[in-house]
DNA sequence: GGAAGCTCTCTAGTCTCTAGAGCTTTATAT
DNA sequence: ATATAAAGCTCTAGAGACTAGAGAGCTTCC
């Protein structure tokens, strides 16, 4: 049996997230004792795991309610499971690449080194004039 | 002089966006007719082009705050300015590197296609048990 | 049995917008 | 000159995923 607590501990996610993720539907609400506090099982303390290491790769709430309730029925085939994941992959793909863009560019801006004044500086010329960019976005 | 829709149209800014950056403090509050109804002159499509490209990068309202706060004093020295940018490009830096170690886990996650039953499937399994994922996070 | 430390609920705040209700103004067409 | 359509106004609330704080009530340990 574990306090919220010994889950936060063991989990790193704080208290008020647990609390949330319950009220979310990620995690079942748990046995209390006679003075209405929190009292987990083994079981949960995986799942909280398994809600965080998901939360952690970015997807989302919901995702993560579909893959919980996918999971309960172990005797359905998993291609919607997959499915989610791919998806997921394909917009941390798309992240990336939109963010490789971004960084060619502040490459590009920065680049005043502190030697002008703000009045010929790259950094504020670059961004009021889309035109400098070389690339659309 | 433009009408809100105007400035809208001609930066992809959405006006209810336009009027948030208005009361965020990113854009002067323009003129008014007499039905109260807001007018802008070029000056202000140029900013609104600049705020919006800045956010496009990615920098906080407030780091954009910072950087026109800057430009209004073009005698000082840009140090300033180049500061922020390049604290912003290791930001992006990081957060690519972030993504990078994702996108590896789920390609390695994504690997059921749907050919078996969620029982065994390794989405679920490779969710649930974080020391299957190689690296740390 | 008393103090320290945990936990409870509830409310409100974060950030950057976005959407809608209900109303007024402006522009255009006749 | 007037009718109507399109655009604008303010204000409120919602999104997502938490986070923080108030004020009260439990548990544990010496």
């Amino acid at each position: 049996m574990y306090t919220i607590g010994d889950l936060s501990r063991r989990t790193g996610v704080k208290i008020p997230t647990i609390r949330y993720y319950e009220q979310m539907g990620l995690l079942a609400a748990p046995e209390r004792t006679e003075g209405n506090q929190r009292r987990y099982e083994k079981r949960a303390l995986e799942r909280l795991a398994f809600v965080r290491h998901a939360r952690d790769l970015g997807l989302s709430i919901e995702a993560i309610r579909d893959l919980l309730a996918l999971s309960e029925h172990p005797e359905r085939p998993c291609g919607e499971a997959d499915r989610i994941a791919t998806e997921h992959l394909a917009s941390v793909r798309e992240k990336i690449a939109q963010l490789r863009k971004l960084e060619h560019e502040l490459k590009r801006i920065v680049a005043c080194h502190g030697d002008h004044t703000i009045g010929d500086c790259y950094v504020i010329r670059a961004l009021a004039d889309h035109s400098l960019c070389g690339n659309e976005h």
